[in-house]
DNA sequence: ATGAAAGCGCTAACAG
DNA sequence: CTGTTAGCGCTTTCAT
């Protein structure tokens, strides 16, 4: 058995209140008993149940994250982020993974966030229904969103629109004018709008250079690599000629895409250009040109902004778009015709 | 303030005993009130309160995940299957990532584990020094480790030594003779054995064939994609003549080995075979011949026999040494002298 | 089958 | 500066 807050107080001979005020260096403890009752709790090896202050205060101490998958390279890396942010504030991390399936989400909101077993919660990449939104709102959690907005909440993100058009005019201005665009499917992502967006993006940049999207370069992916060599497989064996350079929504397609490639004795970029959006873990290691953005520092500021928030400072929660940035690797140059 | 149940047990006309009892399943209670109070909390919107149960009983519901890291191909995999499987049991999980810093250690099994946050713990790829063993001995946290063998706690991995040699054994048949080697640190790995189990396997298999390793061929890494490119332009840079194939501790490094080679113009498997182990979620994508292991299925395998442990089941927490598989895709052929 | 009551270990007024 | 005393919301004997 673990010593309790009375085994201190009798040790130390003072009462639990007092214990309890010099243990969490509250004012009104003076420093002689102060240093005793820390004294004594160190060597009884004491810590305070979490249970039971968390049943008197209110106050878990805990933040969780939810996600819909844990194993891919944005999560993980905001997930991270987080988690180093909290370290620093000794809270600790609840992890709600999906696993990929939106089933898993039913009741998520009502057990697990009505009765507080968390004191806010971090939402990655994943829309929430006016119901999921109401339910948080009711029980006070601080929210906020991380991956892409969400409507009804304050989120950090890139501007995901100007990445992709920033990326498509990266290769305009190489002198490309047939570019094939690999996106995300518009329903698979759990209702979130960022592959929407980032189309968006890409049709936007075409436009403005009176460029027309041709729909035979068009391939719908789910933003895996695997995924982007079987686009890859459908592009290359189309019909049509191939475009001289290729937009992806994310770089893990891309990466699958210049796998496939390789694969096909295609030179990349002498015989087609690529370019990404994310700067994944690989990216530099295979040269890919992309659209840097960075997910643990997204993890980070909104692990900051419930801190802030829970530590009392009222709109310390607040959209944060975070700049972007092109990153020109090897993987893009001019049309060689 | 959401429902307790004094709410539900004034509503249903009957004890807080019987609201417990009906709420939870237990028997003792008339089919009739059941049914009643079931009604009543349900549309009370009324869920126990987590931290009065465990207050009350002891435990949490919860299990924690240890990892150094949360963003990274085989712990992000494993959190995935630990998740997968708590949630069948309504558990939650908390997670603990050390960011990659031994230091966030300290502190750490005093202060979360000593007082019942968690049920039990799952530990990723981590070994635990004597004393952190004793204190989760002390506090009776039910322990199982994955990814690698640790002394003084079952754990659920493959055999590392049997992977590295079949991987090696596999060039070998193809009939090389000259193979490098890029393995992982012996020390950076937070006193992990993994590494050096590999190597053992890799050497004992030159030996079994009478070849000798060249310490020209040997690099260290760290078992990232990063490590691999550089440490891939250090046998290329080398002075001496290159290998006909090289093993690596890890697909992340192979991988990085790979865009090195492609980068200079050396094909893969014609020039150089490659094999790695993991497969790594890219290396079907990029058609690398490796040895397979399943870190999902080992932490579900984890959180399955602590979940049973909890449920009383004594002795349902063993060694696993789950089987591995060689799967020959396309980075290695025969040498072509 | 149901209820009364004593905790679980801590915090938060309120007194002194 | 320190102690007393109610709870916080549930579980669990022990009665009935």
């Amino acid at each position: 058995m673990p010593a309790s807050i009375d085994d201190v107080a009798a040790a130390a001979q003072v009462s639990t209140a007092t214990v309890s005020r010099a243990i969490r260096g509250l004012p009104r403890v003076s420093p002689a008993t102060r240093a005793r009752i820390l004294a004594v709790a160190e060597d009884l090896g004491y810590v305070a149940s979490p249970s039971a202050s968390t049943l008197a205060t209110g106050r878990t101490r805990t933040i969780g994250v939810l996600a819909p998958f844990a194993d891919r390279w944005y999560f993980g890396r905001s997930i991270e982020g987080v988690e180093r942010e909290l370290r620093e504030h000794s809270y600790n991390l609840l992890l709600f993974s999906l696993g990929g399936y939106a089933r898993n989400r039913e009741g998520l909101f009502n057990h697990n966030l009505v009765r507080k077993q968390i004191d806010a919660l971090v939402v990655l990449c994943l829309s929430l229904s006016a119901d999921e939104l109401a339910h948080l709102h009711r029980t006070e959690i601080p929210l906020v969103a991380v991956g892409g907005p969400v409507a009804g909440c304050s989120s950090v993100r890139i501007d995901d629109g100007m990445a992709a058009e920033a990326a498509t005019q990266h290769l305009l201005d190489l002198g490309h004018r047939d570019i094939g665009h690999l996106h995300g499917g518009s329903e698979d992502e759990m209702n979130f709008t960022v592959p929407r967006l980032r189309t968006d993006g890409f049709e936007a940049a075409l436009r403005k250079s009176g460029v027309q999207p041709r729909p035979e370069w068009d391939v719908e992916g789910d933003y895996t690599v695997l995924n982007g060599v079987r686009a890859a497989a459908r592009l290359f064996d189309g019909p049509s000629p191939m475009p001289t350079a290729v937009f992806c929504a994310s770089d893990e397609m891309a990466l699958g895409l210049m796998f496939e490639a390789h694969r096909r004795g295609l030179r990349v970029p002498e015989d087609l250009s690529i370019v990404g959006i994310d700067d994944h873990e690989f990216s530099e290691a295979a040269g890919l040109t992309t659209i840097r953005q960075d997910p643990t520092e997204h993890g980070a500021m909104a692990a900051q902004m419930l801190m802030a928030e829970l530590a009392g400072m009222p709109g310390a929660i607040r959209d944060r778009v975070v700049p972007h940035r092109l990153i020109v690797r090897s993987t893009t140059a001019a049309p060689r015709r």
